[in-house]
DNA sequence: GGATAAATTCAACACATGATGAGTTCTGGT
DNA sequence: ACCAGAACTCATCATGTGTTGAATTTATCC
């Protein structure tokens, strides 16, 4: 038993799988550490990987993050599903929408490393707003003739609730029910939108 | 010319004001950079001092933050300014405070830094609960008999629009003026408030 | 089946990090 | 005038970082 973990060197039999491997736990790691915070070494670690394997796939560590962000969330799928409501429960539809893509876990991730490497990383910020500001913004307020600022104060007030729900994770917002959710927040967002 | 910044050691002349320069240097850094983004080793230098001299103030890296931290906002002089408004512009009153803070950089950086630095970092994670919950919504909340979670989803207002327009630089939210901002938010706070 | 390319590991690099211990110079109290 | 302690720097340690180049094994195409 000189090394229990030591796989040899060469390619391994069978398809490889193990590029998808690694973007799965560099999306993990990067929603919960965010961009600077998640290191290569442990997304290759988390894949049961080499870092160089890593370097081999994708150029370097930004190359790990574009690839790991692609669809942080299509918004060609949500938007329609929140537009398509009528006109007078749009504010509902958009808080329900936002509920169920954060609540999985698996939708959530790309949001939160987005967000989490935002804040701290000057680089992801300008990905994220460029984002957030032509396929999200932009759609939405075009669609239905909203001024794009109140667009963003909607954006804005789910957003920061995700974050104290989520991130701080502040009772009793935490363990709010959709429902009680939708009651509080709906007349807002219809505010802006309606 | 061998080296021009070498200053020797041992204690400099005259009444000393280094640990106040540290502090000022860590707030900044840790502002922009969040805590695990901002080394000890730029704050000292930023300091113009050598590193182990912020070891030797504050013990360890935690604990330069913590000093820096203290008074992220005080809480006991701004309440009372937002509290003070008459109930039916409490909104407005909320809405104005929020922009004077964070348009002043020396008091948005402790809010800031302690911000970004939850959002990646365990521990200040819990720094922040802590102080939000029990220095600001409990007593909020308490003060004028509003639903807790109320209080919460207008904080959570705040918070994404000041993300949106001071992190994210999102136009137009950005260059947004006060008037604006107030007229599209201060209904949305009133109605959580009043 | 033989050549080319892809997948995979290893070893090493140059550098940054937080921390420590020892040494030097000044201040403050007696 | 002395001396304990505070202020300050230096050199150093162990660890972690992103990245590179070479070596080895397997798959794929003619």
């Amino acid at each position: 038993m000189t090394e229990a973990t030591r796989r040899p060197p060469g390619r391994r039999p069978g398809p490889t799988e193990t590029r998808e491997a690694i973007l799965g736990s560099a999306r993990e790691l990067f929603a919960d550490k965010g961009y600077d915070g998640a290191s290569l070494r442990a997304i290759a670690r988390a894949a049961g990987v080499d870092p160089a394997l890593v370097h081999h796939f994708f150029g370097n560590k930004e190359g790990v993050f574009i690839a790991a962000m692609r669809f942080p969330v299509d918004p060609a799928e949500l938007l329609p599903r929140i537009l398509a409501a009528p006109h007078d429960t749009l504010g509902e539809s958009m808080v329900r929408v936002f509920l169920t893509v954060w609540e999985d876990p698996e939708r959530r991730a790309p949001i939160l490393a987005m967000l989490r490497s935002a804040m701290t990383n000057e680089r992801a910020a300008a990905m994220m707003r460029e984002f957030v500001t032509s396929a999200l913004f932009a759609r939405a307020a075009g669609l239905n003739d909203i001024p794009l600022i109140r667009v963003q104060a909607a954006a804005g007030q789910m957003i920061g609730v995700m974050i104290l729900r989520y991130v701080l994770e502040v009772e009793p917002l935490a363990s709010a029910t959709h429902d009680e959710l939708v009651a509080m927040l709906a007349p807002t967002l219809q505010g802006y939108l309606g």
